[in-house]
DNA sequence: TTCGTGTATCGATGATTGTCAATACTAAGA
DNA sequence: TCTTAGTATTGACAATCATCGATACACGAA
């Protein structure tokens, strides 16, 4: 039984997803030169995806409809911090989005956001 | 008049584009939980990605036919060194590709490359 | 309230990275 | 050959990052 439901992006904080609207209307890269602002927010979520653990884990998290936090220590063998900086650092970049329930962490992708950077990418 | 001609990723070196095919053959995020192998080469390809100066450097690049390294350094306001640092990275990830004409170093973008990140990433 | 447990934050450390001045390399012309 | 000019490499430095132990916080249960 579901006791409490709170979203979350960043678990504790305010809910920050930063540069939402300026992806989704960013041109593809072969079509407009980018400006610096736009640049900089695009690299954020580049960045988030430039790490192997964290491309591992937002497959995973992808490949399911939501994963606990708790589930993601031992596939991944990292330690519990370590995994919460990660999950961070996706959520900022609006790649997975946090529900609480409880004293669990669980996490889905957003594929709405994936989509935004593939269309930047595409031809 | 072209007086010589020579194909290649990192200017004077060997001809060498990390993880063509395995990046090819990848499948979505979403469809199957990624190696420890993939995650690394894609990272690599991300992490090439997670730039400001590197983004608008490719968008430059992929709005054109092809740019000369010397166009770069002004639009970018960075030293010819710093520029190609970031061309290398952009090449050694497969993005970019370079041709020697005399003394000038012309890039071109590598779209089926970008489909390919494009691919990993969409639903 | 107290305890147990899942998660977030802090602090420190070793590794990686972006940047540029100086220098070396390469190619074309004189 | 010597000179000029575009590019690559080296070396150094400041900044950022991934990692984890220790600790604080949040929540449910007794």
């Amino acid at each position: 039984m579901i006791v409490n439901t709170k979203m979350v992006n960043m678990a504790q904080h305010k809910t920050i997803t930063v540069n939402a609207d300026v992806v989704a209307c960013c041109s593809p890269l072969a079509h407009v030169e980018m400006s610096e602002t736009e640049a900089s927010d695009i690299a954020q979520i580049f960045s988030a995806l430039s790490d192997p653990v964290r491309l591992r884990m937002l497959s995973m998290i992808a490949s399911e409809s939501e994963v606990c936090s708790c589930a993601l220590e031992e596939p991944l063998a990292k330690s519990q911090p370590t995994i919460s900086h990660h999950t961070r650092i996706l959520a900022e970049a609006g790649l997975i989005v946090g529900e609480r329930r409880g004293r669990w962490m669980w996490w889905r992708a957003a594929p709405d956001r994936m989509r935004d950077i593939a269309r930047i990418l595409g031809a």
